[in-house]
DNA sequence: GAGTGATCATAA
DNA sequence: TTATGATCACTC
């Protein structure tokens, strides 16, 4: 085990990496938010993202919103995950953004949703919301790829659903379709609209929306861990 | 209490 | 506006 040393540079590999991700485990969000001379948030009541960007920001990810991997000459994607003491999620995990047009002929092998979870170094913190942001715990990164079992779970959602888009039925998606992967709204407010295919073709105006996982998915890839 | 739908910050 | 990082908070 090696002292946590801020990163300069991208980890150059998968051991680099998986080193760096290690030295952080143990540390709480404060501490290491310290260690990179940034602020902790009281609560994440306005900046939610702001663990996923710690962790980022702490193994050497290039930032920027870039819709590629976290770290791409890896093909390694990063996310943090709160769990609370049975190390179960207490959230679903966002996976990327949905397109709503132009979808015809996207097939699932090279779908966003499958490239960004081909691999994917989750980070556990504890997220108890009891918890202040400073005194969360950060947990052990381990490397994941889904089982062909997870994949096909992952597909068969995915394939229902976009589906349901390229017919026109954005708007009868709610986040009760899907088994494991579901869609939500994604946006920065009920007002903002983007394009997407409504009935007979035409396009029409809709909320923006991003595929998620479950928690009974995210449980699955915690529990095979321990 | 769990889960869905809503929301916050930031970059390009 | 799209897309990244997610959690909040209301409803059931």
């Amino acid at each position: 085990m090696h002292e946590y040393i801020c990163p300069k540079t991208e980890p150059k590999s998968e051991q680099e990496l998986m080193q760096q991700a290690a030295s952080i485990a143990g540390l709480t969000l404060g501490e290491l938010a310290t260690l990179n001379n940034i602020q902790t948030p009281e609560n994440f009541k306005r900046e939610k993202g702001w663990t996923g960007q710690l962790i980022e920001l702490s193994l050497g990810a290039a930032a920027g919103s870039k819709s590629q991997q976290d770290f791409a000459a890896l093909g390694i994607e990063l996310k943090t995950i709160p769990i609370d003491h049975s190390f179960s999620p207490l959230e679903t995990t966002y996976v990327c953004y949905a397109h709503l047009t132009d979808i015809a002929g996207v097939e699932w092998q090279i779908s966003s949703v499958k490239n960004k979870l081909q691999r994917v170094l989750w980070v556990p913190i504890d997220g108890t919301r009891t918890t202040p942001p400073k005194d969360r715990v950060i947990g052990t990164p381990f490397l994941w790829s889904p089982s062909a079992e997870q994949e096909k779970q992952l597909k068969m959602d995915w394939e229902e659903l976009m589906d349901m888009i390229a017919l026109g039925d954005v708007e009868s998606i709610t986040a009760k379709h899907g088994q494991f992967l579901q869609i939500r709204p994604k946006a920065a407010n009920g007002q903002a609209l983007t394009d997407a295919i409504g009935k007979s073709g035409k396009v029409i105006q809709t909320r923006p929306r991003g595929f998620y996982l479950r928690k009974d998915f995210t449980r699955q890839i915690i529990e095979q861990q321990f």
